[in-house]
RNA sequence: CGCGGAGUAGAGCAGUUGGUAGCUCGUCGGGCUCAUAACCCGGAGGUCAGGGGUUCAAGUCCCUUCUCCGCAACCA
């Protein structure tokens, strides 16, 4: 044994079946941990799903069942796709799992105990109809994103940790561990734009919902996200504020977090101060990978161009699906998934040169030996040549490795495989075939190819475990671990080989495309945008709201702001200047000249330091785009709109 | 001037401490027939975003401009 690894996915938020995008890190975590198994580690492989907020409560009330039915349902549907992914984990752990709930509010309790967490007041808008809390951000036009209701500044109650006290140590850990946060782009992000401008403190804890893990000393709050979710690396090894777990003394700390880039920050400064808070080491690595995005496009539900796992399995195979994502995955940029390129990635990778090359090596070895293993003699340099290759590739594998290169590391075995495809053309097996005198010479070229062949699969299987036990099932041998591949001797003269059959059929692109295309419109029942209203109101709620045509007299950007236009717009007898968020839609001299319609008692605010008097009305299609509104014919400015 | 990253052949990308510009796909030509119309070889195709500088030598270091992207701020 090397020693331990510790390696976590982000857990998955049930409140939605993961697309191929989530899909994507739990088989990249899945390759990494497999990878370290073969090679010797004694890895510790935890996912699962965080399953705690406001947002499951609200979609339960919707469907009209409890929360807990309601994630139950998720979780079965994220455990099913990693389980047909082969995701290898160790543990699948719930943040509604009965021992998680008692760590964190153990951890709560220490927290607060110690004095790193404390109770104060969190200012921000309340909606009396919603009970709910809002941030400023979080309002849509000034009023509850919920109900649409006026919201009123209020102060909550709320609990705090203290991040500021832990700062000057984080930043010092991260600067002496520069391998901490990955890729390294992401880790200036984190310094410059959080870090040094320093931090406030985080408020964990909400009274907003119900649908969390309770405070256990304080009834009415509930234990936010953070401590939440985050914990589960800890908590499913067993921690405990008092006695530890063997498996939590075993593995932690973690060597690494494997995440979406979209929550490094909570990584990388909440997460570590939270440990250091609780005296605990912090993990060895946080990994942000890219996303993965369905051509240039963000998959989105509302785009209807998101792309499920489950599909691309039954059309393509696990393993297919697996190469695709952890080869065209690059390490730092977002990857790009289309149909097309999966299909040109199967033909001319996984077809072309690894299927081909085990097809044509057994069937010849069937032909001329049927199906005995030769042992090699002589050796000529053409076959030193590839040996060498072999022997040398699997410390390329495993530096790559090292350093989470995944997609580098299954190059290396490629090289391996086209090497082996070139040495069939300069060793001429078929004309050595044809003179009895060559027989010999025959067997040693055929059995390099075989031994070749091992070596990849032994270095592919954490990759592609099935397609792995398929050839190895072909080889017929059971020498499939990682130390075989210090000597080139791992296929045994005189066995017989197993039976040949096709790894992966090469595949009409065209016919396939037309295929998915119907199964695809069949599936989406429909392009309309799905409407889901916000509540009734009377005409006097209406009457409230004074929309008036409006004259755009000029506008120009606000340099401060890459979304910002700043308008003077006439409306009656007055001129107002307003400012709207359409900067990546309408250029200023677009603007000007323009009627729109303006609400115009809207409560002013500034904006990037600018006084914003109202608000220029625009639609919202699904792709964020916006169209100001006017009116079809020319109004003079001031009219009312009802 | 908020912070950071990127701009290299038609496409997708590599290019470590500066020393003849590479890989995969595509394309064109050739070879071979064991194999899944597969495999192998060769050709074409790049003022390495633009401009300046340091150096015997710059894709690589420095300055500057432009364009994309990410993070932050913000979307009344």
């Amino acid at each position: 044994m090397k020693g331990k690894y510790y390696i976590t996915t982000a857990i998955a938020y049930t409140s939605k079946t993961p697309h191929i995008g989530n899909t994507y890190e739990a088989v990249l975590a899945d390759a990494i941990a497999r990878f370290k198994r073969l090679v010797g580690y004694d890895v510790f492989f935890l996912t699962g799903t965080d399953e705690h907020g406001q947002k499951i409560e609200n979609q339960a009330k919707e469907m009209g069942i409890s929360p807990k039915e309601h994630v139950d349902n998720i979780a079965a549907e994220v455990k099913e796709i990693w389980d047909f992914m082969g995701t290898s984990y160790d543990k699948f752990i719930r943040t509604t799992d009965d021992y998680h709930e008692k760590a964190v509010q153990k951890i709560f309790e220490k927290l607060y105990k110690q004095g790193d967490i404390y109770k104060g007041s969190y200012e921000g808008w309340y909606c009396t109809s919603c009970e709910s809390f809002y941030t400023e951000g979080q309002l849509t036009d000034g009023k509850c994103p919920d109900c649409g209701d006026p919201v009123e500044k209020a102060k909550e109650e709320a609990y705090f940790l203290k991040l500021s006290k832990y700062q000057d140590r984080l930043m010092k850990h991260i600067e002496d561990n520069p391998e901490f946060i990955q890729p390294e782009s992401r880790k200036n992000e984190m310094v410059n734009n959080f870090i040094k401008p320093g931090l406030q403190d985080l408020c964990v804890s909400r009274t907003s919902f119900t649908w969390g893990i309770p405070v256990t000393f304080d009834e009415g709050h509930v234990i936010y996200v953070w401590i939440d979710a985050l914990s589960n690396y800890i908590t499913a090894l067993g921690y405990d504020t008092e006695n530890n777990a063997l498996l939590f003394n075993k593995y932690w700390p973690a060597n690494v977090h494997l995440i979406g880039k979209d929550i490094l920050r909570f990584h990388t400064i909440y997460w570590p101060i939270m440990l250091m808070a609780l005296g605990l080491e912090l993990p060895k690595q946080v990994f942000g990978h890219p996303w993965l995005l369905q051509g240039t496009d963000k998959m989105s539900k509302s785009k209807g161009n998101t792309i499920y796992a489950k599909q691309l399995v039954d059309h393509f195979g696990v393993d297919a699906v697996r190469y695709y994502l952890l080869h065209e995955m690059p390490f730092a940029n977002d990857g790009s998934l289309t149909y097309g390129l999966l299909i040109e990635r199967i033909n001319a990778e996984l077809a072309n040169i690894l299927g081909n090359l085990v097809n044509r090596t057994i069937a010849m070895s069937k032909k001329y030996f049927d199906s005995k293993v030769m042992a090699p003699t002589e050796l000529e340099d053409i076959d030193k040549e590839l040996i060498d290759l072999a022997l040398a590739t699997p410390g390329k594998a495993l530096s790559s490795m090292d350093h989470l290169k995944v997609a580098e590391a299954i190059s290396h075995v490629f090289e391996l495989l086209r090497r082996s495809n070139k040495y069939i053309d300069e060793t001429f097996p078929w004309l050595l075939a044809k003179d009895e005198n060559k027989k010999e010479r025959l067997g040693t070229v055929l059995y390099n190819l075989l031994e070749s062949i091992r070596f990849s699969a032994v270095m592919l299987s954490p990759f592609m475990p099935e397609t792995s036990k398929k050839i190895f099932s072909q080889l017929n041998t059971k020498v499939t671990d990682w130390d075989s591949l210090e000597q080139f001797n791992g296929m045994k003269p005189g066995d017989t080989l197993g039976e040949g059959e096709i790894l992966f059929a090469r595949i009409d692109a065209e016919q396939k495309l037309a295929e998915l295309d119907e199964e695809n419109a069949k599936n989406t029942p429909s392009d309309d945008i799905e409407i889901v209203s916000k509540p009734e109101i009377t005409i006097d709620d209406f009457d409230k709201v004074d929309i008036r045509v409006g004259k755009v007299l000029e506008c120009k950007k606000l340099p401060k702001s890459k979304k910002l236009l700043v308008s003077k717009v006439k409306v009656g007898n007055q001129v107002r200047q307003i400012v709207s968020g359409i900067a990546n839609y309408y250029e200023p001299e677009d603007m000007v000249g323009k009627n729109v319609m303006v609400i115009i008692n809207l409560k002013p605010v500034k904006l990037c330091g600018e006084l914003s008097e109202g608000m220029i009305m625009a639609a919202q299609d699904e792709d964020d785009k916006l169209v100001v509104c006017s009116p079809e014919s020319q109004v003079k400015a001031g009219s009312v709109v009802s």
